[in-house]
DNA sequence: CTGAAAGCGCTAACAC
DNA sequence: GTGTTAGCGCTTTCAG
């Protein structure tokens, strides 16, 4: 492995101005420059990343804190990650964390990420409160995308306002009574997007004049799946059943479609069906959401991060991200 | 930060002996390690990664080279590499290379990765002859999941028999005519996925006597999207039609089905589909599919790897993984 | 079983 | 502009 004592020796400068040379720094003359160049290309000679990070303390590389990667909303903000981190010499350090049942296989602690990482971008997930702390007490720049963390920045769409959109959408058709599937459980004290996006759809309800019905609030874990058992029960409802409704995410939303049409249910005749997220799926599927763009979001964290980490103070912020109520074919009037 | 040595003079020792107890090596009495561990806790000791690199050349880390993350076979197979670092002290680091499309943004080069990983996986993707080159004088183990590459060693589904399989099955069920909709384009050169799922389509069609229809075969990028398109088009077809039409993932075959389906057809009455891949949101929509698991798959290549670097020479080989026809509700005899 | 000392390959003052 | 010289923090012979 050629070292950079041997591209000096050849340029016939010293290990200082080849370091120089290479890292585009000032105090060295063009002509100098040039030969280094091309001599370093001659003998192939790339950095030693170790070496540098040692002797800099600097990483050059960013890590995501994700629960999962197979999932839609993850899958879309890691690959925003990276298209920032594209040819900006950054590179992309993933941690799974392990889903958000417990016991979680692999919790977050400082030690994991110590001086491994630059920064660090932690997709919305639930934590436990010895790791919110030390995320909190951790000594890099940090934003997390998706969902509110306690005292943590963040970039996220108003859930609240994503959940009345939905909800009211559907009292705007004349839906009188809503079922909802959301993803929370006791366990999520921690993890603020489900609990918010409930609130909205039970002020909405409300502020419509009409009641919650207990027995019509189903629960899933975001998956595909668990929007399949979340309409098999729904179906176990005694008639008259809610004429719609709301889920959580696109994933849950489509499960719970494709089982309610396969059990015969007209949809949106027989019943509306709403999400939240703007899957691809969804899009083909004509189901109605509302629609965000986590790739954008992560973009944006990094490019805070990136900021940050290039000397400007305060780069990281909170920011909303966009969201839009997209009506396509899963909702319509009730049945008269 | 706190250091190695900080640690050898609380603890009364030297450094060296601070560095074999902490990595369990032998050579330490059990009470001086004791003693030590006990210390270092207590100091919120942290070794230094760079500082350990850099001296043993190791880097504890594996890269994962993808051209997509936010698509199901990545997102999956991302997993699993990561399922399988979990604990294992390593670390993943995602080089996300740019889809198959020209110009590619990010072009696969040994000093991207040089001295950064231990060892490389490789996700099934299009690559320049160049990238192959490089990729294949690269000095660490490697492994490539998914589609083979030339002269690398890979672990993946027979995608001949997979394709062959599906075709199998809808002539079986009484099709004779037969649309393709594959992923294959000019380019792909390199990529030997969809052009062996073709091989193996043309073969089970000429076995069972049956002529191939040029026009019906359509060609798609193995997104939802892409499925639809090509569904539209199929749709512009004059009939007779043909009554069935095989996909080359999941996901194609969903945009075709719901396109299928939005514009009146019955599926499978009117028209069968069918796809490769085992999605789940092909399971919720009742798709007849080959099943394959890509996480398996990288999971069991990321085993190969660490065993290699664990000095089991020989541990990286090719295997062949599991894969088996589901038959669900998109597929079932034409109409007579 | 333990310690001293020489690196690992590069960067960063500071001289020249 | 360019070279010298210490480190960065850990590992690793090699003595003891």
């Amino acid at each position: 492995m050629v070292g950079i004592d041997e591209v000096a020796a050849a340029a016939g400068v010293s290990t200082a101005t080849v370091s120089r040379a290479i890292r585009g720094l000032p105090r060295v003359s063009p002509t100098t420059r040039a030969k280094i160049l091309a001599t370093a290309k001659e003998l192939g000679y790339v950095p030693s990343s170790a070496a540098t990070r040692l002797a800099t303390g600097k990483t050059h590389t960013i890590g995501v804190l994700a629960p999962y990667v197979d999932r839609w909303f993850f899958g879309k903000a890691i690959a925003g990650v990276d298209d920032e981190l594209h040819g900006k010499g950054y590179n992309l350090s993933l941690f799974h964390l392990g889903g958000r049942t417990e016991p979680r296989e692999r919790l977050f602690s400082r030690s994991m990420v110590h001086k491994q990482i630059d920064a660090i971008l932690l997709l919305c997930m639930y934590l436990h409160p010895e790791e919110i702390e030390d995320l909190q007490a951790i000594e890099m720049p940090l934003i997390v995308i998706g969902g509110p963390v306690p005292g943590c920045p963040n970039v996220g769409i108003d859930d609240y306002r994503a959940a009345r959109a939905t909800t009211e959408h559907l009292i705007g058709l004349g839906h009188r009574h809503i079922a909802l599937l959301h993803g929370q459980d006791d366990s999520d004290l921690n993890f603020s997007v489900p609990k918010i996006r409930v609130e909205g759809f039970h002020d909405a309800v409300h502020e419509a004049g009409l009641e919650l019905d207990p027995d019509a609030a189903f629960y899933g874990n975001f998956t595909v799946q668990s929007g399949i058992e979340a309409m098999a029960r729904f179906l176990e409802m005694p008639e008259p059943r809610p004429t719609a409704m709301v889920c959580a995410s696109d994933e849950m939303a489509l499960g719970a479609l494709f089982e309610a049409r396969r059990r015969g249910l007209n949809v949106p005749k027989d019943l509306s069906i709403v999400g939240i997220d703007g899957h691809e799926m969804g899009a083909a599927a004509g189901l109605t959401t509302v629609w965000q763009d986590p790739m954008a979001q992560a973009r944006r964290g990094t490019q805070m991060l990136l900021a940050e980490l290039a000397g400007e103070a305060g780069a990281v912020h909170s920011e909303i991200a966009e969201q839009r109520l997209v009506v396509r074919e899963t909702t319509g009037p009730p049945r008269a």
